[in-house]
DNA sequence: ATAATAACGAGA
DNA sequence: CTCGTTATTATC
C-alpha cells in the first residue's frame, strides 16, 4: 500500500477480479479502494486464502510490467527494518516514477518482461555481438564450467589478493572485500576489471558511484572492457523518462550490469553476483529521503541476503569498511607497503603560518614556505599543480586553543560549542555546560572557534605565479581533466580534476578548516579529501610531491604521509568504540517539535540498555533526542521506533517526527 | 477520510 | 437498563 503512514506498514490481502487475473502478478504495480478512496499499491504475491473475513476487488493493475522484483521486495523489506522506516517509502526510493512512453518504448522493442523469478530469466534478447555468455545462463552459478574465459587481472596484481578476488566473481563466489586502492591508482578501470569478471561468470553487477563525473568515468572505463551495451546508467540527473528506461532494461533482463549513483542501489538486475561501491565514504551516498538508507548499507544488505559479492573501494577506508574487515564479514585487499612506497608521492607536512614564509613570492600569496617552492619547482618543470581548498561554509566546533585537539564534552562525549564569543563552552547534545573544561590531551584551558577565509589564499595564489594559467574546479563549474603542462588548478574537494600524467605537486591548504568540523568524521573525512587529491599526483618517483599545511603530528597527516587509512581506520573505530559512537554502536535521531518527540519516546518501548540522549536544539524551533544501543539491538531498536511512529500516526498526532537511523552527522 | 466499534452517561 | 452521543481504532 503505497501510503507513508507506519501504522499501515503492512500488506492487505485484496481479491483478484478474473478481468485482472492474467495481468495480477507480484511485482506490478495495483490501484484498491481503501478506506474509502482509490490508492496505489503493490501486488506483493498471489495466495489461495485469506485470513480477512471480507475481501474488496483489486481496482486496476496500473501496468503488467512487474517492475518489484522479488529480490528487490525482499531487499526494501528488509532496508525499511534497519532503518525504522515504512516498506512504501523505500519502494519510492527503489522503484522509479512510472514513465508511460518509456514503458511502452522498452517493452514493445523487446521481448516481453521475464519471469519472476531472478534467477531463471533467460528472455533477454540476444546481444549481437557476444551472445556467448548465456548459452549455459540457467545453469547453477555456482557449477561454473571450467571452459570460461577468464579476466585478465593484470591491473589488480598489485594487490595480494587481487587476482583471487577476481577470480572468485568468475566462479559466483560471495567474495567481500574491502580495497585500498593505490594512489594513481585507476579505480574505474578496476571497477570495470571486477564487473567483467562477474559478467563472463555469467551474472550480473550493480556499482554505485557517489557523483555524475564518477559515473562518467567508469562508465567510460566499462565501455572499453564490455563493449557498448551491456551495460546501462541508471541516475536520477539523467530525467524521469531516461531513469526509468534504464531501469526497465534491466528489469527486462536486457542488461545484467547497472552502474549509477545512488539511484541505482535498488537496481533489479537478474542472477545478481556482484554489488560495489566506490568512494563509500563520500556523504553522497546517504539517501535524503526517508527513511534515509546509506548506499553502502543497502547494498551489503543485498550482498547479505543474496549471496551476492561485494566490493567496497576507496582511496581511503571508513571507520564502516574497517568495521566489515575487523568482524571479519570482508576481506581487504591492500598492496604490500613496498608497492604502497613506490606509488606514493613525496609527501610532507608543514606548518601552516604564512609569516614563516622567507621568500617574496611565498609571503604576498600567503602561503607556507615549503608549499610556494614545491609549487614553483614542479611549474618549472612543465608539470600541472593542484591546490586544493576547502569550500566555505563548514561550522567549526571548538578546539584546545593549545593543542588544538576537538573540545567534548566530559559527560556524554558530544561536542562543545561557544554560544557566544564570551559564552561558557556547553555540549551541543546534552545541552550540560563545561564551565571548568580542562582539555584531557595537554590539560589546556583555553578554547578557540576557527577559521575562514579560505578562497581567498587560492586566489591570491594566482597572482604570486604571474603568467602561469589558473583554472579552477569547484561548485558551479567541474572539470573532469586538465592537460598536462605548466598549470595551476585551484579545486574545491571532490571537484579536483585528474590531470594528464599526473601533477607534478599537490597543495591540501587549509586543513584547519577540514579537521575542525563540528562533526564525528571530520578527520576521515579530511583523510578522505587530501588521499583523493594526493592520489592524482605523480609518484615520487617521477617527481610528484605533496604538501599538507598541517601538523605532522595529527594522525589524519599521519595516515596520509603514509598513504595508510586502514592504519587511521582501525584507530578511528576503536575511538567511536570508547566514546560510543557508530558504527560502533547503533544510534537513532529523533527530530521534531520537542512534546511530539517525548510523546514518541514515551510510547517507545526500547530495548534494556537503550541510552536516550539529548535534547539538544534542532532548526526551526525542534529539538533533536538520540538513541543509542549495542549493534546486536540494532534491530530491535528500530522495531520499536518504528512502532511508536505507527502508534503516533494511528491516532493522528499532528506534529510530524523524523527518525533517521544511523544519520550521517549527530551533531 | 470514514465507518465500525467501544465507551460513556443521562434519563426511564 | 436502554438509547443516544462521543472517543477510538481499523481501514482488505
Amino acid at each position: 500500500m503505497d501510503v507513508p503512514l507506519p501504522h499501515l506498514d503492512r500488506p492487505f490481502d485484496y481479491l483478484v477480479p478474473e478481468a485482472l487475473d492474467a495481468d495480477a502478478r507480484p511485482g506490478v504495480r495495483v490501484k484498491v479502494r481503501f478506506a474509502g478512496q482509490l490508492v496505489d499499491g503493490w501486488l506483493l504475491e498471489r495466495t489461495e486464502s485469506s485470513e480477512h473475513p471480507k475481501l474488496a476487488y483489486l481496482e486496476k493493475v496500473v501496468s503488467p510490467v512487474p517492475v518489484l522484483s522479488p529480490e528487490v521486495a525482499r531487499l526494501a523489506r528488509a532496508v525499511a527494518d534497519r532503518y525504522a522506516g515504512s516498506l512504501a517509502d523505500v519502494l519510492r526510493l527503489a522503484v522509479p516514477p512510472r514513465h508511460a512512453r518509456a514503458e511502452k518504448a522498452v517493452t514493445s522493442a523487446d521481448a516481453p518482461p521475464s519471469e519472476d523469478t531472478d534467477t531463471d530469466a533467460d528472455t533477454d534478447a540476444d546481444t549481437d555481438a557476444d551472445a556467448d555468455a548465456d548459452a549455459d545462463a540457467d545453469a547453477d552459478a555456482d557449477a561454473r564450467p571450467g571452459g570460461r574465459a577468464e579476466v585478465d587481472p593484470r591491473g589488480w596484481r598489485d594487490y595480494p589478493a587481487g587476482p583471487a578476488l577476481l577470480r572468485a566473481l568468475t566462479d559466483g563466489k560471495p567474495a567481500r572485500a574491502v580495497w585500498s586502492a593505490l594512489p594513481g591508482e585507476d579505480w574505474a578501470d578496476r571497477y570495470a576489471d571486477a564487473v567483467a569478471a562477474t559478467v563472463a561468470g555469467g551474472r550480473g553487477a550493480v556499482v554505485v558511484v557517489a557523483d555524475a563525473r564518477d559515473l562518467d568515468r567508469l562508465d567510460a572505463a566499462l565501455t572499453a572492457v564490455l563493449g557498448a551495451g551491456r551495460h546501462v546508467r541508471l541516475t536520477a540527473a539523467d530525467g524521469p523518462a531516461r531513469r526509468y528506461r534504464a531501469f526497465l532494461t534491466a528489469r527486462t533482463g536486457e542488461v545484467d550490469v547497472v552502474i549509477g549513483t545512488r539511484a541505482a542501489m535498488f537496481a533489479p538486475v537478474r542472477r545478481l553476483g556482484l554489488v560495489a561501491i566506490w568512494d563509500d565514504g563520500d556523504d553522497l551516498h546517504a539517501e535524503p529521503r526517508a527513511p534515509y538508507p546509506h548506499a553502502r548499507d543497502v547494498l551489503l544488505t543485498r550482498a547479505q541476503l543474496g549471496d551476492v559479492a561485494a566490493l567496497v573501494g576507496g582511496y581511503a577506508r571508513t571507520a564502516e569498511a574497517q568495521l566489515l574487515v575487523e568482524t571479519g564479514w570482508a576481506r581487504e585487499v591492500v598492496a604490500d607497503r613496498a608497492v604502497v612506497r613506490s606509488r606514493t608521492p613525496a609527501m610532507a607536512p608543514t606548518g601552516d603560518d604564512p609569516q614563516l614564509a622567507r621568500d617574496p613570492g611565498a609571503a604576498s600569496a600567503r602561503l607556507p614556505s615549503l608549499a610556494w617552492t614545491t609549487a614553483r619547482d614542479a611549474l618549472r618543470a612543465d608539470l600541472p599543480v593542484l591546490v586544493q581548498v576547502p569550500r566555505r561554509g563548514y561550522v567549526p566546533s571548538v578546539a584546545c586553543a593549545d593543542c588544538r585537539a576537538p573540545a567534548r564534552c566530559p559527560h556524554c562525549a558530544g561536542p562543545l560549542a561557544l554560544p557566544s564569543a564570551q559564552g561558557t563552552p556547553a555540549c551541543r547534545w546534552c545541552g550540560r555546560v563545561a564551565a571548568a573544561y580542562a582539555c584531557p590531551e595537554c590539560g589546556g584551558r583555553r578554547l578557540r572557534a576557527s577559521v575562514t577565509g579560505a578562497r581567498r589564499t587560492a586566489e591570491e595564489l594566482g597572482r604570486a605565479f604571474p603568467g602561469v594559467p589558473v583554472r579552477t574546479s569547484g561548485r558551479e563549474e567541474v572539470l573532469a581533466s586538465v592537460p598536462g603542462g605548466a598549470g595551476l588548478v585551484v579545486a574545491t574537494p571532490g571537484a579536483e580534476p585528474v590531470a594528464e600524467g599526473g601533477y607534478g605537486a599537490v597543495l591540501l591548504l587549509d586543513s584547519w578548516a577540514l579537521l575542525t568540523r563540528a562533526d564525528l568524521r571530520a578527520g576521515e573525512e579530511a583523510l578522505r579529501r587530501w588521499m583523493a587529491a594526493a592520489a592524482l599526483a605523480r609518484p615520487g618517483t617521477a617527481g610528484g610531491r605533496v604538501v599538507v599545511v598541517a601538523d605532522g603530528a595529527l594522525s589524519p597527516v599521519q595516515a596520509l604521509l603514509r598513504w595508510d587509512s586502514a592504519w587511521f581506520a582501525a584507530r578511528e573505530l576503536a575511538e567511536r568504540r570508547e566514546l560510543g559512537f557508530p558504527p560502533a554502536v547503533r544510534m537513532a535521531s529523533v527530530t521534531g517539535v520537542a512534546e511530539a518527540v517525548a510523546d514518541l519516546l514515551a510510547g517507545a518501548r526500547l530495548p534494556g540498555d537503550a541510552e536516550v540522549l539529548g535534547p539538544v536544539p534542532a532548526d526551526e524551533g525542534r529539538e533533536r533526542m538520540l538513541v543509542r544501543v549495542p549493534r546486536s539491538r540494532a534491530a530491535a531498536m528500530a522495531e520499536a521506533l518504528h512502532a511508536a511512529a505507527g502508534q503516533r500516526s494511528a491516532r493522528k498526532a499532528a506534529d510530524p517526527v523524523r527518525l533517521q537511523v544511523d544519520p550521517l552527522t549527530l551533531f
